[in-house]
DNA sequence: GGCATGGACCTTACAACGTAAGATTCGAGT
DNA sequence: ACTCGAATCTTACGTTGTAAGGTCCATGCC
């Protein structure tokens, strides 16, 4: 029954595993402790169980990371295709940096992962579709969609382990070499803050989908074009 | 004397150890057999050395690999500033690219790096002396810098660790399901071909750059230009 | 009822890791 | 001859992923 086997779970220590309960433990840990700090035993600790009983669930580490990863993917909102491409385009973007935003420390994971899941393969296939719409040429459009995907990977890695996060060098250069060596970066630095990431991420993807926008009209498949209100095909 | 001291470690060995010796063991060795068995004593074997031995020259593993990293972006060409700004800043980018492809293995190190070092400092401050030399307003040129070197990031990556490299999902989808709900992603994939990427990351560079003129001459900074000849808002 | 079954979890053990602490070796300077 | 210090080695500890096997207990069958 399914009390009875609930309490006996329950007796042992906490609630049982579950694929759920470990992936949102691992999501939690990893959060708060960092990816290099993520192990089998204190997410064990976490969970109340022994490092090795998560291993029922998934057998092997890499298995629970590939799990975490495609968690991380499926909370980026899949665009239906239909009319407004580009908008949709540009809100499917937006939605995966939110995603990296989400879940910083285990964003330089997904980064370097094969989407080759059920969830990366809806998100690439729905993100190439509305390029396709807005581009006829397959290849251009492949080639665009990957260009894309470059700039999205490196605003996300650098928003979240990179400038002011990754590793440190052991021995940075000194204060004083920066200030007289590198005028143009004392000058660009205030820049690079927190605070200016949302304007950064956006100039890059304006200066990309216009771009795109602009290569379909030089074969004369748009018209002129006074903002963006317009679709093509 | 010299000669009596290399004598003297000859015998031990091979040679004596040194910084540079060890850099380049430990990038042979991260080349041969990937980042993730990388170890300080699999680089001892290499070195003919024990382990410890290493921690004379490097008070820890994380400073041997900052030093990878520096000595990585020390092989990127620097440009001095001149006249030809935007020729020289493609070239720029082509160089950190054929570094991220010389160094395939270490890159994915490189990418969440702070380049707080001098090899680091000294290859950002040229960078954004040549934006900086193509657009007068330092906000919008530090903007682009980063913007820049979010797309850089992004496609070392890629090339590097990501497709079709990168961990692959321990169960992937099957490729029926894919050829069955995903025909964008079947129609492009011949792109993503590793022969495709010369031209891909070129597209990437081009329309970056491209926007990147195109802001500057909205302000009458330029002239009437053959290819991007529209502009927004 | 008793009893076998099998899923869920635990225990133990091992090899590999980074590195702290201390011992050792050996050329160079006095 | 003696000391000294840089370079290297030895040993050891705690942590990691995970292989192998054991234990507990709800369930299905007799």
């Amino acid at each position: 029954m399914a009390t009875s086997r609930k309490q006996g779970a329950a007796r042992r220590k906490h609630l049982a595993l579950s694929r759920d309960r470990i992936v949102e433990a691992a999501l939690a840990l990893i959060a708060d402790e960092g990816l290099s700090a993520f192990s089998t035993r204190k997410l064990g600790e976490r969970l109340g169980c022994e490092a090795m009983s998560i291993y029922h669930h998934f057998p092997s580490k890499q298995h629970l990371l590939d799990a975490l990863v495609e968690y991380a993917i499926g909370t980026v909102d899949v665009p239906e295709p239909g009319p407004d491409a580009l908008t949709r385009l540009r809100r499917s973007l937006y939605s995966y940096r939110a995603m990296a935003r989400r879940f910083p420390a285990l964003f330089p994971l997904v980064a370097v992962h094969r989407l080759n899941t059920p969830a990366g393969v809806r998100f690439i296939e729905s993100i190439l579709r509305l390029i396709r719409s807005l581009e006829p040429d397959p290849e251009l459009a492949a080639r665009q969609f990957r260009v894309v995907g470059y700039y999205l990977i490196g605003a996300g890695l650098e928003e979240t382990a990179g400038y002011a996060r990754g590793p440190s060098a052991a021995e940075p250069v000194s204060d004083e070499f920066v200030a007289r060596e590198c005028p143009c970066l004392i000058e660009a630095a205030p820049y690079f803050q927190q605070h200016h990431w949302d304007a950064t991420f956006d100039l890059g993807i304006e200066l990309l989908i216009a771009g795109m926008v602009q290569s379909g009209e030089q074969r004369g498949l748009g018209r002129p074009v006074r903002r963006m209100r317009e679709r093509r095909s």
